[in-house]
DNA sequence: ATGTAC
């Protein structure tokens, strides 16, 4: 018998197994949706507007294969946040801005240090602080005077990481461990507005706010002892993970396609079940203008975390060493939408992937993969929230077959950004962070308080449910011991 | 996420 629960007005789930929920397709919907979640995760998710998300983007036009929601999934601008979806450019397919998110190439690089945690000893406190005074961290915050020529922005747009790395904020080595080599080529600075570029000129090597952050930690627990190895990974190394975007750029980016892509919409007589879904055919201008000004945010994002890296990389070789020295294990984007080869309806197509809130998760052997790695699979960084756990895992061929290579992203929010901060009144958030044993700094307390762990899920089992699916391999659990945040 | 509305 189908076991069916009431989702979002309107809508039902139907269960296929322990962690997969059918959205069966309905009303305009052209295909059905998928939701990756366990009996406890499909409590939370039941019953929220990111259901609705997840119907609302199956009726797209060109939408291929299913409409799916990660164990992660929450309400986002149009579509869910933890949500994938593609779209075939030869059947009227779409570019939305609202499928890809206002931080544009948001995402999570981990690096590793050959020390284990004991060797940090008592130096984590005066770390902590010069990471806090080296790196710009919150809303609105950059280098303040110090603005890089336009001539250097238009550059780093084109270029990513390996601009990065030219001028002295990375090492060569890096590339090959950024999802892309750090670079989206068919960027196109000239379809960035001077607006967005004036807002990043001061941002390249900032934090910015809300889940984004630093965190020092260690690998806390190891599942695939291979794996680990190959990734550098052994119990007890001293890691640090990095979780930034595009900053007021990106945002910029997609303000400005928004309401080019409304005037679009319209113009196209395409009917949408929600505003904020605005999108344009893959075959129109407007759609490629998007993307090479997507794909140069997301250039920008990747030179953002390369430049932090460069930061930490000094602060480290102050406090601890040249021996402390940083070596970068991947970097993920969970913002991003990218034309891949996939198999859709037993046919091989190139389509439009739209992650927000996503990890691509090749399978081992893909040709996307550095040649190093490529018989492991891509690492997947799943960060949770700031007092229990963050994920290594790997790609697989069960995401490659089941949800166009990709996996989750994180925790995923469980309040609202306002639920949390009354959740918080009246509590000393510092002292119930350091009897935690977490040594945070932080811009301000508002952000501590959206961002405190009872406001998500447990990232535990958003990566039981991935693993159980098979759209992810666990490697290895990391353990926050310091967090810089916006 | 975001100079949370130029």
């Amino acid at each position: 018998m189908v076991k069916r629960i009431e989702a979002a007005e309107g809508l039902e789930l139907e269960r296929l197994d322990s962690c997969r929920w059918r959205l069966p397709r309905q009303g305009r919907m052209q295909v059905d949706g998928l939701i990756f979640a366990n009996d406890a995760l499909i409590e939370d998710i039941r019953d929220t507007e990111a259901v609705r998300q997840v119907a609302n983007v199956a009726c797209l036009p060109g939408v291929v294969g299913r409409s799916i929601g990660m164990p992660d999934i929450h309400w986002g601008f149009g579509f869910p946040i933890g949500g994938v979806a593609a779209f075939d450019p030869d059947q009227g397919g779409v570019i939305s801005p609202g499928g890809v998110g206002y931080d544009i190439n948001c995402g999570v690089r981990l690096l590793r240090t050959p020390l284990q945690a004991e060797d940090l000893g008592a130096h984590l406190p005066r770390l902590m602080d010069r990471l806090f005074e080296r790196i710009p961290a919150g809303m609105g915050r950059g280098y303040g005077d110090t603005l890089l020529r336009n001539r250097d922005m238009r550059r780093l747009l084109r270029e990513g990481a390996a601009w990065a790395v030219e001028v002295g904020l990375g090492e060569p080595e890096d590339l090959a461990r950024i999802e892309d080599r750090g670079c989206l080529p068919g960027a196109d600075p000239e379809a960035v507005s001077d607006r967005a570029i004036q807002r990043g000129r001061d941002q390249v090597g900032t934090v910015g706010s809300g889940n984004h952050f630093i965190e020092i930690g260690c690998v806390d627990d190891v599942y695939d002892e291979a794996a680990a190895r190959r990734l550098g990974l052994e119990a007890g190394t001293l890691t640090v993970m990095i979780h930034s975007g595009s900053r007021g750029l990106g945002h910029q980016v997609c303000d400005d396609f928004l309401v080019t892509m409304e005037r679009i919409t319209g113009r196209n007589g395409i009917e949408l079940p929600d505003r904020q879904l605005a999108c344009a055919p893959l075959s129109c201008s407007a759609a490629r203008d998007y993307l090479g000004a997507m794909q140069a945010a997301a250039n920008f994002a990747y030179v953002n975390r390369q430049a932090m890296t460069q930061q930490v990389r000094r602060v480290f070789a102050e406090v601890l060493g040249e021996e402390a020295h940083l070596e970068l294990v991947y970097d993920v984007s969970h913002n991003i939408a990218k034309f891949e080869r996939h198999r859709v309806d037993g046919e091989e197509r190139e389509v439009c992937v739209h992650r927000k809130g996503a990890t691509r998760a090749f399978p081992p052997g893909h040709p996307e993969l550095p040649e190093d790695l490529r018989g492991l699979g891509q690492p997947v960084l799943l960060p949770g929230d700031m007092t229990r756990y963050s994920y290594v895992l790997l790609g697989t061929q069960g995401a490659y077959a089941e949800t166009f290579g990709s996996c989750a992203h994180g925790a995923g929010r469980r309040l609202s950004r306002r639920q949390a901060k009354r959740a918080a009144e009246g509590r000393d958030l510092d002292a119930e962070l350091a009897e935690a044993g977490i040594e945070v700094r932080a811009s301000s307390r508002q952000t501590v308080a959206e961002e405190l762990a009872e406001a998500y899920k447990d990232v535990s089992d958003v990566v039981d449910v991935v693993a159980h699916a098979g759209i992810g391999r666990r490697v290895a659990r990391l353990r926050p011991l310091g967090v810089l945040k916006g």
